[in-house]
DNA sequence: CCGTGCATTGTACACGTGTGCAACGAGAGA
DNA sequence: TCTCTCGTTGCACACGTGTACAATGCACGG
């Protein structure tokens, strides 16, 4: 008790350094790994380390090192179940390889840009950012402020943005092939193309490849691919006559086989083949057993990431492209 | 040009105040609310920072202030949507209130040490968890480290932790209260309560009232609350007469759904009544029509971060409880 | 025995910001 | 005019850490 109020202050390098005996730098050292110490300092320092309970202070260490270790994380449209499998892997990944996620949910452009701002306060070690989240010009700003930025499912390209994107010429191309193939005599696409630059990818090569199968192919437009808008746009299908459907994603497949579900009593009309993409857990419940494509969340976020230190590393470096594989899951919608 | 190479260093308050004219500290004041500051020279300063791209670096300010606005949030089961529902407010709630949110997703309870173990090293303003997720040892930790803690839907009782529940207990009455008027004679439970406190919660409510009305009532285990297990678990529902089922959650209820329909065919038994607890988005899908209790994730979230800054104001004030209300939803499964 | 090289250690400065304290000036009241 | 007050400003130190540089000690080859 004669130290004083000890407890309510942080342990800092200096007294564990006077605690061990040595030098604060030799403190700093034994925390840095390959630093000039000797083994025998290094563990009397972790002791001493441990008795006192002291953690190196990160926020401190960022202010000489340029690196916080932090990393934004920019996400819309969370309540798309493929947004979460999406984040739960960027931030595992960002976690295993030292980094901390800051995790950025917006719904509006406006809070985007206003939050974005905000992270430029800390000295981010990097932003990743899903799709169809903020205006390209705040990208261009923290790209200019030298935050390197890795986009992953977006179209933009921006001079020093880096991007992963999902192989989606295979997969409209695939759907194409496989409704076709599957008997449908007139098969369609349901998108939000606005919004989406995944979503017009995947209806361009959709519809590329159903033109070189001979195949006339249509196009069901609604304004958000959600499960809702998945459910009002099932019911431009009605005397329609289309016979296999690709939605651009699962979470608004669900919504086209519920509402179709509910009608098909009054329509004594053959079912509708459905195809969606992403495999979201949904997929593979009892209700909808969809086909649909897998896309590598895990491999994702792992190459964006890569993308990100190799960038952090030689900030210099131009624009890169990596793309993602996609694999068709076969269930019982097709 | 012959201001040599500036581009790449951070601009700083230094930069800032010889640009206006001013002392570094009138800089420093200009960005601080309610500092002894002149209007003119505010003017000045925000003006030239805004000609240099200045932003204060949060990181460096942490340090003389012993807050970060950094706010760990530790998730586990994000393949829960309720937990996704969760961590959005919270996280918008978080971003709203000037905090950032790390968000920690864990799986095991080893790798929730290490990663809560890693928030140490940052000052955090703070930890919020959901429920399930670490063992209570850490959170002493953090409460010794006089980091706030505040834990949602959690049991622990911890001396300087406080918590957010829901309320569960009437939902557990209005469950059997209403699995019982809509005619169930032989009602029964299903959960894992061996992992989640608010499962024990709801059951222990479930089967009081269940006594208090009369009727006698089955637990159905599983091992855990999710799909999978409630798909499972349904399994076991065959030739039991049992014909009303409160689901700990949505999740698990959407799997029993599911298996029940599948298996409707061959018995030709009559329907379960079923209630889940969330609303989760899916309970409104067509495929389920889910009646289920809501949770209110904006008022949670909200409380939680009450309590945070309040703790973080005071930090040697009692442990507190707060309880949310939960609202009945009626859908067509019950 | 001396000179050289190497491993290890300590000193001192840097990172960018907040703020207590003293100083300063202007305005008001006597 | 003098004094007191109050708003504003700048100086200087503190926050906790990394690391360049010089200094030290030791082993080894000559």
């Amino acid at each position: 008790m004669t130290e004083g109020d000890t407890r309510n202050r942080q342990v800092t390098s200096f007294d564990v350094a006077r605690q061990a005996g040595v030098s604060r730098a030799a403190v700093s050292r034994s925390f840095t790994p390959d630093a000039s110490v000797s083994q025998e300092t290094r563990d009397k320092v972790h002791k001493a380390a441990k008795e006192l309970g002291y953690r190196v202070n990160y926020l401190a260490r960022s202010l000489t090192n340029q690196r916080s270790d932090l990393v934004g994380v920019v996400a819309a449209g969370l309540d798309n179940p493929f947004r979460t499998l999406q984040i739960e892997q960027i931030c595992k990944t960002l976690l295993a390889r030292n980094f901390r996620p800051v995790l950025l949910p917006t719904s509006n452009s406006a809070d985007t840009s206003h939050v974005i701002g905000q992270l430029l306060h800390y000295s981010v070690s990097g932003v990743l950012v899903t799709s169809d989240a903020p205006p390209t010009s705040l990208c261009e700003e923290c790209a200019a402020y030298g935050v390197p930025i890795v986009l992953i499912n977006k179209g933009d390209e921006i001079p020093l943005v880096d991007r992963v994107v999902s192989d989606n010429e295979t997969a409209g191309r695939l759907a194409a092939e496989t409704l076709i193939a599957g008997g449908a005599r007139r098969p369609a696409v349901m998108a939000a193309t606005a919004i989406s630059y995944t979503a017009r990818c995947r209806v361009g090569a959709f519809l590329a490849h159903c033109r070189a199968l001979g195949v006339a192919a249509d196009v069901v437009s609604v304004t958000i691919n959600d499960y809702t808008h998945g459910f009002e746009g099932a019911g431009q299908l009605n005397g329609t006559g289309i016979d296999g459907l690709f939605c651009v994603n699962d979470y608004m497949a669900c919504g086209v086989i519920d509402r179709l579900r509910q009608e098909r009593p009054r329509r004594g009309a053959r079912p509708v083949r459905i195809i969606g993409h992403d495999d979201i857990a949904q997929a593979s419940w009892g209700a909808y057993r969809l086909t649909t494509f897998l896309q590598p969340c895990d491999l994702q976020a792992g190459q964006a990431i890569d993308l990100l230190t190799s960038r952090m590393a030689a900030p210099a470096l131009p624009a890169r492209l990596e793309t993602t594989p996609v694999t068709l899951v076969t269930r019982k919608s097709a």
